[in-house]
DNA sequence: TATTGTTATACTCTATAACTATA
DNA sequence: TATAGTTATAGAGTATAACAATA
């Protein structure tokens, strides 16, 4: 339809269209199993870190502590994680046994999701593809 | 910090911590010379395509007809764009002396954006990133 | 009948400021 | 004095529905 070649010949075009596109499939398909990427994505983290602060996971997130409340009250809520005090101040975050379970789909989901977008990349560009993004931003 | 090691090992999240990190940093630098990042994109279409429509720009860039108004109104208002009617339903848009002025600067910026975002990426990488970023989405 | 451009509005996501309590 | 957690709210960006006019 249009000439869009000047625009897809930049890498930080290409990178917002390739991130926005697999990110709604991805939403997509989470959203089948009844949640959001985000929520699922502190789901994992939190799995891999138990103990953890909400601070802590907001800073490796990149999500502001104000934005943490209503996001692990939603988990909370669905019964995915649990707190408890670490000290007067801090409390520890931790996945619950239904969390767990969540969390099995959750990864069987993402790896479905992932197995299908790293097959779109062409053989011989495949295994560039994460350390060039990693890169990118780390 | 935190274990981050099974998210870091997912080319979807790397995906999109890239091109949010990437695309915070363009936003900034285009805010310096006073435009937009999406309103940069839409200019840098138009010139290439001197006379289409608000809706094929829109179809294109996946954004809907109605935010197209306000966002052609900005780049009218700033003189940057034109429009004359192509029959009595659809309109053409150019881009003004002024637009392509201001579109030197846009390309300027980016120019230099996308320099420094390759280079970040470990030389035997660099090739394959443009290939496989356009193998996700197109 | 489908498309163009438009208006108005709802919704979601994120950012900011301020506050309390505790390390 | 800095940090953790929270509340309330503002703002930006996007989506949805409806409309008139024209192809």
């Amino acid at each position: 339809m249009l000439n869009e070649q000047s625009l897809l010949s930049l890498p930080g075009y290409a990178l917002r269209r390739a991130a926005n596109a697999t990110a709604a499939d991805l939403t997509a398909r989470l959203d089948r199993i009844g949640i959001r990427l985000v929520d699922a994505t502190v789901l994992m983290l939190i799995a891999d870190n138990p103990g953890t602060t909400s601070s802590a996971v907001g800073k490796v997130l990149d999500i502001q502590r104000a934005n943490m409340v209503p996001l692990l009250k939603r988990l909370e809520d669905a019964g995915l994680i649990e707190r408890e005090p670490i000290d007067r101040k801090s409390q520890g975050i931790a996945v619950t046994a239904g969390g767990k379970a969540r969390l099995a789909e959750v990864r069987r989901v993402i790896a479905e999701f992932e197995a299908e977008l790293i097959e779109r990349v062409p053989q011989r560009h495949r295994d560039h593809l994460l350390p060039a993004l990693n890169a990118l931003w780390r």
